[in-house]
DNA sequence: GATTGGATCTCGGGC
DNA sequence: GCCCGAGGTCCAATC
């Protein structure tokens, strides 16, 4: 059962699993493949689909992907993607809430996508498809996600002293004509903080972000100080020399309480 | 030969075609799937799974998801994707890079990808494999795209007055001690101008990011002025109010010529 | 719908 | 390797 393998020059094979539906052609004729998307479209179905194939882009930007072998994937959610064999990223992709279409053009499978608001078109042209399936994946699971910048918070807030002794968090998302302050509150001198987080190493950007904060309340409130506290696990050097000149401050904190065992 | 399909619960399918390898399992046994997973890491292929499956993953953050079914890409360059049935981002990855492998144990499938600096980790459990395939992608072609900020630059370098009459584009990616200016120039007065480009509309981090460029190079020439001038199609209205607090101003501007037919 | 900023961002270029 | 900024960024939260 295990080790002998049967090869099959096979033109048309279609399986259809019991516990989890996964409807395949292997090699197949692009009528059959169009078939297979049509029905799949209907049903809900992510399709995955190996062919060689060329792609148009046009929308927020526009693009030209010459002929190729790729994996396309379309998902229920109107979401496509055409995987190369490298990178992390799609070449090619249309955004959830596209509406994916087929039809075949003389010896042409052609995929097309499209989307509103803003307009934009993905059409894929498929020459030959090596393999096309019809899934339905049964998935009800959330994701638990430990180590954001929403971990960090919290552990400010659970202890704010590790910010700085006898700060006090008075407000999170605290509002200012440039934006949302990540935390706001008072040293023990009773002076405003503004406070900037970010869950991993920062460069000049988040100094920008935290000056622009600190800038808008000392606006409001003229003639007292604030001050201003980036918060990350480590800082680079230019972003240290804009801290300095600008006055402000940087304080080293992971989301994550050390490993002290 | 595009209408008669046949049913069948098939337990083990290869197949092998021709033109564009591709090497597919249908609802096998574990044991097979490891086979042919050792394989394809072997030869540098791309893989695919569909199945049932929970994943761990811990690196730069840690997460965990129960189990569900979903369609699993192992890329021969080290890329690892976990896609769901919705959205464009896979609900777990790794990085081009990440040294994949596999075991069974006992009646679970573990796939491993582990990648360092930073050290991370991607463990996917799976309980079923309802389809495991080998793909050979053969894709040499590179895609070409148009509208981007480089696009921008391009336009108004080849004309400068379309930024300001008089304009004199004098250097592009000039340095400062805040980072590089898209395009550092002059008005026909002779002040210096600092340009930031963006191919789309702005919000207030553009803002910030030009007015660490002019107060860089103001800190360089002291008492003499410089302009800091915005260039994208369009502006939000926070962005507007931070430009004119800190006297910046903007020029809309997209990377495409207009359509004047 | 527009806005805003986080993200295991990814990715490329420069040093 | 780190740093820095672009990106068809995607995405959720908020207004």
């Amino acid at each position: 059962m295990s080790s002998g393998y049967t090869t099959e020059p096979t033109t048309l094979v279609w399986t259809q699993t019991a516990g989890m539906p996964v409807s395949s052609l292997t090699d197949p004729a692009l009528e059959d493949v169009r078939d297979l998307l049509d029905t799949g479209f209907e049903h809900g179905e992510m399709i995955t689909l190996v062919g060689r194939c060329a792609i148009d882009y046009d929308g927020r930007a526009s693009s030209h992907l010459p002929p190729g072998e790729r994996l396309v994937i379309c998902k229920p959610d109107g979401t496509l993607l055409v995987h190369r064999d490298e990178q992390r990223k799609p070449v090619n992709w249309q955004p959830p809430g596209s509406t994916h279409s087929v039809c075949l053009d003389d010896d042409r499978l052609i995929v097309e996508s499209v989307r509103s608001s803003p307009h934009e078109e993905l059409e894929i042209t498929f020459k030959t498809v090596a393999q096309a399936s019809r899934l339905e994946l049964d998935d009800m699971s959330e994701l638990a996600l430990e180590g954001s910048e929403e971990d960090l918070r919290q552990r400010i807030l659970a202890d704010p002293d590790i910010l700085e002794t006898g700060f006090n968090a008075m407000a999170t998302e605290r509002e200012t004509s440039a934006g949302p302050i990540d935390i706001y509150g008072q040293d023990a001198d009773g002076t405003p903080i503004a406070v900037e987080l970010k869950r991993r190493r920062v460069g000049p950007d988040a100094v920008g972000q935290l000056n622009r904060y600190v800038e808008a309340l000392e606006r409001n409130r003229p003639g007292k100080s604030v001050r201003g506290i980036l918060v990350a696990p480590s800082v680079t050097e230019r972003a240290t020399e804009l801290l300095a000149s600008e006055g402000l401050e940087f304080v080293s904190l992971t989301p994550e309480q050390a490993d002290t065992s």
